[in-house]
DNA sequence: TTGTATGCGTTATCAA
DNA sequence: TTGATAACGCATACAA
């Protein structure tokens, strides 16, 4: 490995002109070529170690989610890919399993490691951001807005995500809808249940609290809540699911009681899912979430110092 | 962010002691604890470009993939995450969506972070190891063997994978079995077909070379595959998919068709697919393939200069 | 066992 | 514009 002397000795330079070069200060063209041609030569690459010891961060940006299997979270990696990438920045993913404590681990190693920046997807509300946040480096929250701290948040109108789905199917005829949300205090959970209430109630329909099942936007669990609700006899005539994720166990649900429903899932569909034909996907700007926050994140980098700010994506 | 040096005033003690603690060098009980108490207080959090710098690598492992909706690879990422993590090291995913130019550039910033080594699933056999290779970092490559350089290799036995998958069929029944594999040149597809002859053989049935489709391991390539076969009126009563995301397409295409085969499809099957009934899904080892990948990076982490090895796991 | 001092490879400051 | 040099924060060789 090459070191930074090795070119400049080549060269004929200095160091200092060497790394300027390669950073794009001023230096005369034909240093400059002399420069280039020994670095390749060299097959010199910069250690980034050293880079980032010295410039105090990284070129490193995580992104880190709760669930590397749902759609919606590979489609906001892209987002913030495109943007990132296209900034210079690599993107390097880390999958928590919507667990806390490995959540931490990877906000501290980014923190340790002095990446330039975090995108979070939470995995609870309660994340814990104080190392990222007291040590004031650039961090973005998506899709979920964490309590306790403040920070910049990019999240999807998740009210108008629920009525639209809502809306949808009242359009059809549909009159008692159920609602398959996630667990309460959650906002998107709670946003998508508060759409749904709206447009029935704009509707003039009631909106009864009694079909709204709280489960826990996986498949077992939309699972198990369509189970629950056919099973007490619930006198629904459709139904809205709050993520796709879910809609696959609700539509198995159905088809294991040999029941058939329409139904409006928030969110693109997994890939390989047959969905019934009388069920509508309201698609999530997922990828948009993605590269919003990106956006956010490289002006924080790029020393914004404003106070933090919320952005809400329409649906 | 404190420094190691605030930490050592803070104990009175020096700098090295507090390097010592921290890396589990002998250290008499009551100053190891002083620097404890130390480090707790100023909430120290060690500079790991400054520790990767002086060590020359850091504490990330890097897992590159080439298709992050591929529950294959998503399993065999919890397997490498599995044992790193344990032996405590941090993974971080790199996703190329199987374009080489990409695949390259993180390889590249592996290299020039200093991570510690590299689990690489190659989106080519063409993938470019160089970088790595000459520079003689840990590198293990994991499910298909990259021509042109010699590391370390982790597989499946591809070729007993397709030949149990089509001794299922013909068990059930079937004498003309079709065999949607991947593109030709790469040996996981090479070899589950090799598979598919070989059962076929040894079951005194003839290997049609005609009833060999080769596609591209996508989900559309599964359902044109499939679509061909029936176009052209192909005499098949069954047929071997060799990976779960084709199979995906060609149960789409078959449905579309109205038509119904029996299938048996090598690897686990993404969530949300609802299998036919006479879909028999024939699990890979993924997660222990990652496992494995990783156990022998963590080998060469620690030194080991041994020749390259090659490991084939049983299907 | 502990401390001092040095160097890892860069970038930035300062002089020239 | 260019070069010499210091400093980033840590781990280790060496001395005590």
């Amino acid at each position: 490995m090459a070191t930074i002397y090795e070119v400049a000795a080549r060269a004929g330079v200095s160091p200092a002109t060497v790394s300027r070069v390669l950073n794009g200060t001023a230096v005369a063209a034909d240093l400059a070529e002399r420069v280039r041609s020994a670095a390749a030569e060299l097959d010199y690459t910069p250690n980034r170690s050293a880079r980032s010891l010295r410039r105090a961060h990284s070129e490193l940006i995580a992104l880190v989610i709760p669930d590397i299997e749902n759609p919606f979270f590979t489609a906001l990696a892209r987002g913030v890919e495109d943007v990132a990438r296209e900034a210079g920045f690599s993107v390097v993913l880390c999958n928590t399993d919507d667990d806390l404590a490995r959540e931490s681990d990877y906000l501290r190693v980014a923190l340790a490691e002095r990446m330039a920046g975090v995108v979070l997807a939470p995995a609870s509300e309660r994340s814990d951001l104080s190392g990222l946040v007291a040590a004031g480096r650039p961090i973005v929250a998506v899709d979920r807005a964490p309590h306790e701290h403040s920070v910049d948040i990019v999240t999807v109108d998740n009210v108008a995500a629920g009525r639209h789905a809502t809306e949808a199917l009242i359009a059809r005829g549909a009159r008692r809808i159920a609602c398959i949300t996630g667990p309460a205090g959650v906002d998107t959970a709670d946003g998508r249940a508060e759409g749904w209430r709206a447009a029935l109630t704009e509707a003039g329909l009631p909106a009864d609290e009694s079909l709204v099942v709280r489960s826990d936007f996986r498949q077992g669990g939309g699972r198990e809540s369509m189970e629950a609700l056919l099973a007490r006899g619930a006198p629904v005539d459709a139904a809205v699911i709050a993520n796709s994720v879910m809609a696959v166990g609700v539509a198995r649900a159905l088809r294991g009681a040999g029941r058939s429903l329409p139904l409006a899932v928030i969110g693109d569909l997994p890939i390989g899912f047959d969905a019934p034909d009388d069920l509508i996907a309201l698609p999530l700007p997922a990828r948009e979430l993605g590269a919003s926050a990106a956006r956010r994140l490289l002006e924080r980098i790029s020393g914004d110092v404003e106070p933090a700010r919320s952005l809400v994506l329409p649906a």
